[in-house]
DNA sequence: TTGTAAGCGTTATCAA
DNA sequence: TTGATAACGCTTACAA
């Protein structure tokens, strides 16, 4: 029996007529090792758990493509669960990766402060974790997150620098990391060009394309007067695209706007849009090498790493020509 | 040990009173159960394995979002595995996820003739198996597919009745099902029309936005004379569109141009690009279904099914107002 | 190089 | 209602 579980793993010790002969028997058996059994006797899963708000939204498959392809040529497989943004259902998923033994989680946690709890439980079980995109409060673990609060500020400065003075934010929840971090960068920016900030033009949209285009809608109901907006992502600046187009003739003049993430979509409409790229495939690539160096035998034991990730500007038309209407 | 593993699962026969001092002393003990062992006992995983091409691509990760709800509900993780197109890397995910003795798998074959192994591999096994989006040549087994052909027929009957009568087909493999099917729907549309069918017009391209624009672009360049486009699905669709943009002063004339599965991306370009549009959600929810009736001691046992999604064709500005170029 | 015994943490089965 | 015993199919540790 040992020496068939080690002719099939390729362990040493094997006379190499005897592994010859047990693989061809194996074969002729179309016999599969069962790998539940395997785990339970080396306490060793080879598996990875994956929790995002939504594996369909904005980035994240981007992230997780690159994930899929780094753990997978280490011999891994991935569950992956979402969360909804719901920290129960994160919990919830949370606990049925640590009873399935899971050697490692990647989080993309739902929320700033909710989410601790979810955390603390992974890291009480000695189990490795590396944080994307989204810190948690209090909490400082390998973390791989794109330099939101830059990205912001140089959002905002480039409007300055095209002489706008009368700058909108379309936000999210400020229960996540990034849309706090974007507001933070707003806020910063206006304030280092000594432009007053003016609390009513921070708008609470969500990270959703209809959210945005709500938002959009509501503030051009009121005749607000602005001159350009700046939004905490892409899909919101796409729904504010589409509520400038359909109330259009209610802007006060054209409006310039700005994204952040880079999601192709907004590339092609008649006006691009301008939008702060940030690197999907490097976030997903650096969390997997974070959490593989704490796995295995030699683990890495170091301090907590937090990776933040540069972003670019990319400037488009509808920074430059503007969004007639 | 019995009464505690009765107790914590919710298993019949414990004295309340008994079950209420274990949850309490396992709730102290911050005691979490190993599901591993629980699987290797059961001979029980709940856990399906899903694999799929690309998870980012297109319309996949609408559908994962289905399943990850459905199965979510029922207590099931999923293992998410990608092929990217390459039979041997889907060989060798199939052997991974029988080998963790997976509840079932939900496949979209990477190659209408050369999956067929990958997925005799699993049937041999008796392990329930649904393929989604794509069939596999000679296999007869639970499928949820669109209705490829009748949706191209459509599409295609659509440009004839808007008076083109010049239509070239930008195709995708022919090793893959869908490619396969809308091009059948292409040529017997145009048959039905009577209109001749020229084979130098069905161009193979691919199913990526680059591919699309790669091949509009070499078409462009030959001065055929053309006047309308039917794509294999959206995304190369909107690389044509691109092409038009940037070559499009060697456009014959205006041109119409659709696409297939109703990505978001092309509905709000310039032109809005028409379409025929798949119901991804109702794909993995009916997957799902089709699944678990066969998972379990109640496991169905009738004859393979094959159901067949219909589609909606969505007539937009690209081909009644047309492409100028 | 091969083989034996024990154990991984559950659950099925049968007895008390 | 509770408990003892033997699996589940593998691997570790040690002996031959």
């Amino acid at each position: 029996m040992m020496t068939v579980s080690r002719a099939l793993r390729g362990a040493y010790g094997v006379n190499p007529k005897t592994r010859e002969r047990v693989l061809r028997t194996a074969k002729e058996m179309g016999y599969i090792p069962n790998q539940v059994a395997s785990n339970l006797a080396q306490n060793k899963t080879n598996t990875i758990g994956v929790i995002v708000p939504d594996i369909g939204l904005s980035f994240f498959p981007n992230v997780f493509h690159q994930l899929e392809s780094e753990f997978s040529a280490q011999g891994y497989n991935l569950f992956i669960c979402c969360s909804y943004d719901q920290p129960e259902k994160e919990r919830k998923e949370v606990m049925a990766l640590i009873s399935r033994r899971v050697d490692g989680i990647v989080l993309a946690p739902a929320s700033w402060k909710e989410s601790y709890g979810a955390a603390r439980l992974i890291l009480d079980q000695d189990c490795p974790l590396v944080l994307i995109d989204r810190r948690i409060k209090g909490l400082d673990v390998d973390t791989v997150i794109v330099d939101d609060y830059g990205g912001a500020v140089s959002a905002v400065n480039h409007l300055i620098e095209q002489g706008f003075r009368r700058i909108v934010h379309l936000s999210g929840g400020q229960n996540i990391w990034t849309s706090r971090e974007r507001l933070r960068g707003y806020r910063a920016a206006l304030r280092d060009a000594k432009i007053n900030i003016k609390e009513a033009w921070i708008i609470l949209a969500g990270l959703t394309v209809e959210s945005g285009e709500e938002a959009m809608t509501r503030l051009l109901e009121q005749n607000a007067n602005f001159d350009a907006i700046f939004c905490v992502n892409d899909p919101v600046a796409l729904g504010a695209y589409r509520a400038l187009q359909r109330h259009g003739g209610k802007a006060p003049k054209p409006i310039a706007l700005i994204g952040f993430a880079g999601i192709q979509e907004t590339e092609m409409l008649e006006t691009p849009l301008s939008t702060v790229q940030q690197d999907d495939a490097r976030i997903g690539r650096e969390a997997a090498q974070l959490l593989l160096n704490r796995i295995g035998p030699n683990a890495n034991e170091s301090k907590p790493v937090c990776l933040k990730i540069p972003t670019q500007l990319i400037i488009r038309a509808s920074t430059t020509a503007l969004i007639k209407s």
